[in-house]
DNA sequence: CACCAGGCAAGTA
DNA sequence: TACTTGCATGGT
């Protein structure tokens, strides 16, 4: 419940901030899909302010609750017993559940084994040339499905590295350090090139 | 002070 | 269909 929240708030949104989002909703005793469902849209953006565009998310988070008691019964394992596709489409169909956070909420909060992709997945695989920065999501997702085993645990690992190398900025390139893989890569021509400036 | 963080939906042409 | 814009706080 409280991972499947996370996802949402954390749409666009450093982690840190919503950190804190959630420790105000547990403090409020409202990390409860009943309560959840029950408190004010006012007071629940009051709640989740510290993680940015909070209007917009009481609203995205009141989405998702709704739909999960109404066909769920407030019960996050009801959701997990689906089967994969038709869940990934069901959430996708929620107001403010997009792929990623579809996918998130998939492989973090319910360990299904769906895969990942960021803004961290689309850069480092376009800094390395193995995918155009503007393929759809689905095309990345495919590079990593259609070459990884349905795996939830290798799943989640190989994103959490992807988001650890995608976090860092390119390296002014070594000096020497022939056959890495950043090699060519980095410095001010890719930075101009196909980078957002961070 | 400038920039941006693990998006998404709605509006416009 | 393809682009653009609004949403908004907190850290560096």
């Amino acid at each position: 419940m409280e991972v499947a929240v996370g996802a949402i708030l954390t749409q666009n949104t450093a982690w840190a901030n919503v950190v804190r989002a959630i420790a105000n909703l547990e403090r409020a005793g409202l990390m409860d899909a009943r309560r959840l469902a029950a408190v004010r849209s006012a007071r629940l953006a009051a709640l989740v302010r510290p993680s940015g565009y909070y209007n917009v998310k009481a609203r995205r988070l009141k989405a998702f609750i709704t739909m999960l008691a109404r066909d769920y019964g407030g019960d996050m394992k009801a959701l997990a017993a689906e089967p994969l596709p038709a869940l990934r489409e069901k959430l996708l169909g929620v107001y403010g559940v997009g792929p990623e956070t579809a996918d998130s909420i998939l492989l973090y909060a319910l360990g299904l084994p769906t895969f990942v992709v960021d803004a961290y997945t689309r850069r480092v695989l376009s800094r390395h040339g193995l995918a155009a920065p503007e393929a759809p999501y689905d095309e990345l997702q495919a590079l990593f499905t259609n070459n990884l085993p349905a795996d939830a645990a290798l799943f989640n690992q190989y994103h959490a590295l992807l988001v650890q190398v995608g976090k860092e900025r390119c390296r002014p390139r070594a000096p020497k350090c022939p056959g890495c893989p950043l090699e060519g890569i980095g410095g001010k021509a890719a930075d101009a090139g196909r980078r957002p400036t961070n």
